[in-house]
DNA sequence: TCATGTTTGTGAAATTAATAACAGAATCCT
DNA sequence: AGGATTCTGTTATTAATTTCACAAACATGA
């Protein structure tokens, strides 16, 4: 049993990321112990939201004491189901997707890409990484073989929704789109946006009206 | 005048770009006007959440007809800062750091990188799709020479401290922080943290219990 | 062993966000 | 021209999330 309660909110699950990190300092400073209220700060979050964030999955703390850093992390990890190994699929081989394969942290973090997919014929058999880029045809083979779960779609904004297809037909059964378009899975699809120039905008809009929103 | 109103949710920022995005979209498909029944639907969003999230800004629709497209556009960009450039520095040029300065999107969206720093004696001097890296500590000179406004950090986690304190003392307005590491910034200057990390756990989750929790 | 001090876990209160409902403004059709 | 229809902007309602406040659990030291 990971999770206690029903239903938990988005923003629990994106927190707890940031506990995760955070806690992971503490582990490398030396921290074995440390109190929610010590976390919050370090996260600049309320430590009520801490304790209640965490009871949607358990009780890892003791009170009087606080929580064993080690342990928390271990219990998050398996709250979260990363206590294991995802294997994912690449589709679109371009810059980004090129840099993704080439960023260490997702086999150090448990997301490890097993397969590199493009549709574009100049690229299928070049080797990027150690891995041969091959064609987005062979998904639904590739997919079964190697157990991929997760799918993440670096291609062009038009292609997106084609990889997509390509990737929901072999199986798979969540999706991390990179690409800037929207996209439209069945709702058994877990589907997540990343879009780093949301950030870029948030930025811009808090920079030049500082003064009437803070 | 940009912002009607006192206070802006934060989700509303994040969905303002969404809107943008698929307003993009429709522009390119040849639709001139939009209801907000229409563009709610394509952005997986409410429609009151759209009419009221354009009310923060102001009245920018037609009563009987809807939104003109070209011209929401560009009263969301106003609304949000982005209807003109923003001139970013870049700090710490490693793979991510490569992979943002060859990132085209950047300048089309109107964030412009005009410094790349890094404080390894072997990168300096080196030039990355037509920029030279300069060590960091020209950052006070160069902020005030070219105008940056916003400070990347793609530096490793242990270094992204420093990173913002030099940003910080070069007097750049804001921060958007790539490093997986929380970091303390004066509470005039803007900060954003980009892990794309959170999507995959998020994706974990919900895939591994999609039973109880969805 | 028992009083004192911490710190968690959790129900209640406060705050914030999302949705629904509808009046007002514009268009279209007869 | 005027009634029917459409669709925005805004107020009211509902739902969700965050914060508060405190009892229960553990530790410590006399």
């Amino acid at each position: 049993m990971a999770v206690k309660s029903e239903h938990i909110p988005k923003a629990t699950i994106a927190r707890l990321a940031t506990y995760i990190q955070v806690l992971s300092e503490f582990k490398r400073e030396g921290t074995d112990v440390v109190s929610s209220e010590r976390l919050a700060e370090a996260c600049s979050v309320n430590s009520s939201q801490i304790r209640k964030d965490l009871a949607y999955f358990g009780e890892f703390g003791v009170r009087g004491v606080g929580y064993y850093v080690q342990d928390l992390i271990t219990s998050i990890k398996r709250s979260l189901g990363i206590d294991r190994a995802w294997n994912c699929a690449l589709v679109g081989v371009g810059n980004l997707g090129r840099a993704l394969l080439r960023h260490r942290e997702f086999s150090r973090k448990g997301f490890i890409i097993r397969g590199a997919f493009d549709c574009d014929p100049y690229k299928i058999g070049e080797v990027v990484e150690g891995m041969e880029i091959v064609c987005s045809r062979q998904l639904p083979a590739k997919v079964k073989e190697l157990s991929l779960e997760i799918g993440v779609i670096t291609t062009p904004p038009e292609r997106a929704q084609r990889a997509a297809n390509y990737l929901i037909g072999a199986g798979i059964k969540g999706i991390i789109n990179f690409a800037p378009a929207r996209i439209a899975v069945p709702k058994h699809i877990h589907l997540e946006y990343v879009d780093f120039f949301h950030c870029f905008y948030a930025a811009a809009f808090h920079i030049r009206f500082a003064d009437t929103n803070d």
